[in-house]
DNA sequence: TTTCATACATATCGATTAGTATGTAAATTT
DNA sequence: AAATTTACATACTAATCGATATGTATGAAA
C-alpha cells in the first residue's frame, strides 16, 4: 500500500510494463512446462491479462519469443558483468569463475533461452533466425568479457577455447536438473569442473614464457 | 526379392517387427522435431502405418514412450558394451575412451532419451515413472560397466566422479548440435576434455600407493 | 471537452491433438 | 473349413492450439 503504483500511468509506461510481465511469465513457463507446454493461454494467465493482451502486444508467439530471447540475453549479459566473482585482490580463482558462471548460465532462466533453441529446431523460418540471434549474442556478450579477461600474451586460444569447454559442461549439468538430482550433485561436479580447468591452466602456465 | 520377408508371417512376427518399426520412427522423430512435436499422427506416417495401428499395439502414447525408453536404453547398453574403443594392446586411452563415449551418448539416438526426460517434465504421472526408468537403467548398465574397468584399489570413487563428469560434459557438448556447428567445433571440445581428464588420471595415479 | 489512438477483454475461428468406435482383412484355433 | 482372435484401416470426437474479429475502457491530443 504504501509503495502502491500511481493508479494514473502513461500509456508507454502501461505498455513497457505490461510486456515485461508478459515475458517474465514466458520465461518461467519455459523452463518449468518446456517450449511446446508454453501456451499463449497459459503465459497471458501466468501474467495476469488475457490472451487479447498478449497478442496486442506481440502479434505473433514467435515475436514473444524473440523478445524472451533480447530480454533474457541481455539479463545473462548484465549477471556475467557483475564482477563479484573476482576475490577482493583482483585475482580470478578458477573456483570463484565456475561458480560465477554457474549462477548465470546454470541459472533456470537461462535455460529458457535453450527451450527456444531446441523448441524451434524444426521450423525452418524461425529456428535459423533464433540460431542467428544466438551467435550475435556470443559474440557481443562472451567475446569481449574473455578478452578483459584474458592477456594478449597469454596461451589466449587454448584458455578461449577452455572457457568454451566450460560453458558446455555447465550446460550438461543443468540438464541434470531434470532428474531431480540434489544440490550436492551439482556441487560436487563444479568442483571436479574446477579441478580439471585449474591444473590445465596452471601447466599453460609454466609453458607460457611470458611469466 | 532374394531376401523378400516371406508373404506369410505369424501373428507375433508381425506384432513385433509393426512394434519395432513405430519405436524406431518415434526416436528418429524425437531426434529432429522434439518431444511436442512427435505427434502420433506423424510417428505412424513415418512407420507406414496409421494411427489405428499405432493404438492397437500402444493403447497410449505415454506407453509407446516408454517403448521408445526400454529400446533405447537397450540399444546404448548394447553399444556401450561393444568395447571397440579398447586398443589391442588392452591398455584403455582417454582419448579413445572420450571417442567411445561420445559415440555413445552423443549420438543424436540417445538424445531421443532426453527428449522424453525433458519433455515430461510437467506431467506429474509420467515423470517420476520417466526418471525411475532412467535410475534404473544407469544401475543396470553404467555402474556394472564402471566396476569392470577400474579396479578396486584404483582411487575409484574420483575415477568414477570423473567418469560422471565425462558423460555431464558429452551431454552438454551434444547441445551444441542444436546450434550447427561444425564437426571440427566438437572434435576441439573432446580432445579438451581427453586433455582435462587425462591429466588428472596421472595425478590421481601418481598418489595412488598401489602403483 | 471533444476526438482519436492506444490498451486491453471477449468471443470465436480453423487447424491439430490424442484417443475412440467401428469396420475389414489376415492369421490361428476348432 | 468354420469360428474366433488378432492386426490393421477409416472415420470420427472432444479438447486445445495460435490467431482474429470486435467490443470497451483508458490515456493523449485537439
Amino acid at each position: 500500500m504504501s509503495v502502491a503504483p500511481s493508479r494514473r500511468r502513461t500509456q508507454v509506461d502501461r505498455s513497457a510494463e505490461t510486456r515485461m510481465i508478459l515475458i517474465g511469465a514466458a520465461i518461467e513457463l519455459l523452463h518449468t512446462v518446456g517450449f511446446a507446454g508454453t501456451t499463449t493461454a497459459l503465459i497471458a494467465k501466468r501474467a495476469g491479462v488475457t490472451t487479447g493482451a498478449l497478442h496486442h502486444h506481440f502479434s505473433t508467439k514467435d515475436e514473444l519469443m524473440f523478445g524472451v530471447l533480447d530480454h533474457a540475453s541481455e539479463r545473462m549479459r548484465d549477471r556475467l558483468e557483475a564482477e563479484e566473482h573476482l576475490s577482493p585482490d583482483g585475482v580470478l580463482h578458477i573456483s570463484d569463475l565456475v561458480q560465477h558462471l554457474w549462477q548465470v548460465y546454470g541459472d533456470p532462466e537461462y535455460w529458457a533461452i535453450w527451450e527456444i533453441i531446441i523448441g524451434t529446431r524444426s521450423d525452418g523460418v524461425l529456428h535459423p533466425r533464433v540460431v542467428t540471434h544466438r551467435l550475435d549474442t556470443m559474440r557481443t556478450v562472451l567475446h569481449p568479457w574473455l578478452e578483459r579477461h584474458t592477456s594478449e600474451n597469454d596461451a589466449r586460444p587454448d584458455i578461449v577455447a577452455i572457457f568454451e569447454f566450460m560453458l558446455i559442461a555447465i550446460r550438461g549439468l543443468s540438464l541434470e536438473r531434470f532428474l531431480d538430482k540434489d544440490e550436492a550433485y551439482f556441487e560436487r561436479n563444479l568442483k571436479i569442473l574446477a579441478e580439471l580447468v585449474g591444473q590445465r591452466l596452471e601447466t599453460l602456465a609454466q609453458h607460457d614464457f611470458s611469466r
